[in-house]
DNA sequence: TGCAAAATAGCACGACCGTTCGTTTTATTC
DNA sequence: GAATAAAACGAACGGTCGTGCTATTTTGCA
């Protein structure tokens, strides 16, 4: 199953020499679930060792020592996040065929997973505000995550070319960029304004720009 | 002049009794300047009064005592933002005739004040991640302005479709979704991600939002 | 020039932050 | 069960934060 285009340098079973490491891992795993969940609240960067502590029923020191500084949490976060983003959109989209129902599916697990949740947003649009001004390690790992995801998408438009389902002259960028903008329009009026029929703005939106393209 | 609509209880010049108070507004001004200046770069949560301080050479109670609480700096910043845009973006366009050019007029200037510079963000931007899920006084100053804003956007729309220069089926509230849309991706690619070329997707973007509409 | 008021500085507080370190508990292996 | 390594804890440190409180300086007007 080559699909993951993130490397995780550890093996995900065991470790260093021949010694197999049950609990740690799994506590970890643990760890970083709960500190997912609290990032896509406060965003990566109102994310709190103590508080991760407290929601895991842990110390501080204790969760601290899984990652050797928060920066490192930051990542690991970022790490799950792009994992589950890949199980939950970009595989099932994978199994409808090449071609507009794929770059379809990709779209609607996309949108669902951004903003249809009320308490949980998106760690890719949260962060880029966090980070557009702060370079480091974190910064690096969310860019690569996203890019590597916007590839994903870009890569469904050409199929959509080659198919013949879309217009030949097509430019995939500049699509991509207006669908991207659906969706950052939609987690703003969404979760920020609260303004309600958004989902449906951006459903018609998407209509709107296939048929831009359309043969 | 009463086209800002955001009420300013306090008059401008003089307050409380029939007494002058020079020095204090002109400080104060100069104080929400370099904040302004501030959270254009770190957001309006990164803000602090400590930086605000020594941006402007003074102590941190010094500051302090001219706003009451970070909230009160944090939406005097908010303020000072929304008056600035209005003198920049939306006042020049106000100058163009109604309909199409105005509109296209919003958009360009839009654009520019919101990514053309690299050091400096969109707190309409910014601050939808930072308190999208945090209810306040903050946020609720945030809301107000932008929604302001949009309504402008809006307002504009509808006249293009009154003078006929827009189908008259449009839907506005789909077409302001699909250009706000524009710029957050333009804010995305060209801020977080520096890719090359946003500002010209954004452009060529609004061209096809505009045809798809034309009568 | 003198005086009241406004403006600013200085200092301290409690809270939280990430991080370090030594100890204790828990888990794994012989 | 004893030995050993991993995991988790608890306390503390230096730092920054927002916020009071009390002096001191500066300002504007009589």
């Amino acid at each position: 199953m080559p699909i993951s285009l993130l490397s995780s340098p550890s093996s995900p079973v065991r470790r260093g020499g021949t010694r197999a490491a049950h609990k740690g891992q799994q506590t970890k795993a643990a760890i970083v679930d709960a500190a997912l969940q609290m990032a896509t609240q406060v965003g990566l960067e109102g994310l709190s060792i103590g508080a991760v502590a407290e929601a895991t029923g842990m110390s501080k020191s204790g969760v601290f020592a899984h990652f050797g500084s928060r920066e490192e949490l930051q990542i690991s976060v970022i790490h799950e996040y792009h994992q589950r983003f890949e199980q939950e959109v970009f595989q099932p989209a994978m199994r409808e065929p090449r071609g507009l129902p794929r770059l379809k599916a990709l779209f609607d697990h996309w949108m669902q997973r951004t903003a249809v949740e009320l308490d949980s947003g998106c760690i890719y649009i949260s962060g880029a505000s966090d980070f557009d001004d702060r370079p480091g390690p974190v910064r690096d790992a969310l860019a690569e995550s996203v890019r590597v995801w916007l590839a994903a998408m870009r890569r469904a438009i050409v199929q959509c070319k080659e198919c013949g389902q879309l217009r030949a002259d097509t430019d995939e960028a500049l699509m991509l960029f207006g669908i991207h903008g659906l969706i950052l329009a939609l987690h703003y009026e969404a979760r920020f304004l609260k303004v309600p029929g958004a989902i449906a703005r951006a459903h018609q939106g998407f209509d709107n720009i296939l048929a831009r393209y359309a043969v």
